[in-house]
DNA sequence: GATACCGGTGAGATTCTTTCTCATATACGA
DNA sequence: TCGTATATGAGAAAGAATCTCACCGGTATC
């Protein structure tokens, strides 16, 4: 029930919210440029703006329902908030995106952020690679 | 002797390049935007343009002279490369920028990789936090 | 039930960073 | 020194994200 959501985040309960929210909850692809939301609204008939899909993501990046990411490219993407913390590898070649967590390295960065004075707010740890699968263009055919 | 380093690189000795090479070796601030170079330049009496900064940095970047990172806000920022691979982390308030290596997260690192499936290109790791200096705007006063 | 209010929206303009275009200037081997 | 390929500078252009502002739709008020 997304709705309960929304209300929950403090925002009004509006169709723009409700579609792009259900959008991200329902998307196979779980990180999703605002573009690329903004295109599957339209695809699915839907007339919503792109400003209007920019500024509801950063409400939702505010409320804490998603989160956003600056990969490798230009585009930001978002990603539902799912209460698991995690990092990213990346396919430079297909951009399929991996999600891992690794409590030691969790540890070791807040152990430096200490050592270095630092009060850490958040990090971002990408890895960039070239993933095996089968159907990625950057793979030798074996 | 900068312009050892350019011929190596495979680049015409050209002023721009030297300018902005000698710039990079010289700054204080390690990490500095295209456009601070630029205004640095233009500070320096250098008759230099935006594009051209932006093209050689470019040229470094591919000729692995400099490293372009992206951190919080809007624009990339270069550093010289100097040989010994480290991440970093970003104070929020002032934009200080302190780096670490850390052998463990390195390893976990690539372990993670491999058992995903991917081969290993790049990385970027960053600690966003606030640092404690007492020149640092985000500082409470004790 | 009519009306005033207030946040939300869409379209386009705007900003900002970065890249591109192209005429001119420069580096460097012959 | 000369010739040619390459580099440069200025401005145009592209691309992402934000801002502006008139309009629309609920909600509260009477």
């Amino acid at each position: 029930m997304e709705s309960q959501d929304l209300k929950k985040a403090g925002l009004k309960v509006t169709l723009p919210r409700m579609k792009i929210l259900e959008l991200l909850e329902s998307s196979e692809d779980r990180h999703l440029s605002a573009e690329a939301i903004y295109r599957q609204l339209l695809e699915g008939g839907e007339e919503i703006g792109l400003a209007t899909v920019y500024r509801v993501l950063t409400q939702f990046e505010a409320a804490g329902l998603v989160n956003r990411h600056h990969f490798e490219g230009n585009q930001a993407v978002f990603e539902l908030e799912r209460g698991r913390h995690h990092d990213h590898i990346v396919c430079l070649s297909c951009g399929r995106v991996d999600e891992f967590t690794d409590n030691v390295i969790e540890e070791r960065q807040k152990a430096i952020a200490e050592r270095l004075g630092y009060t850490i707010k958040d990090h971002a740890l990408i890895l960039y690679g070239e993933c095996n699968r089968d159907d990625c263009p950057g793979r030798q055919k074996a």
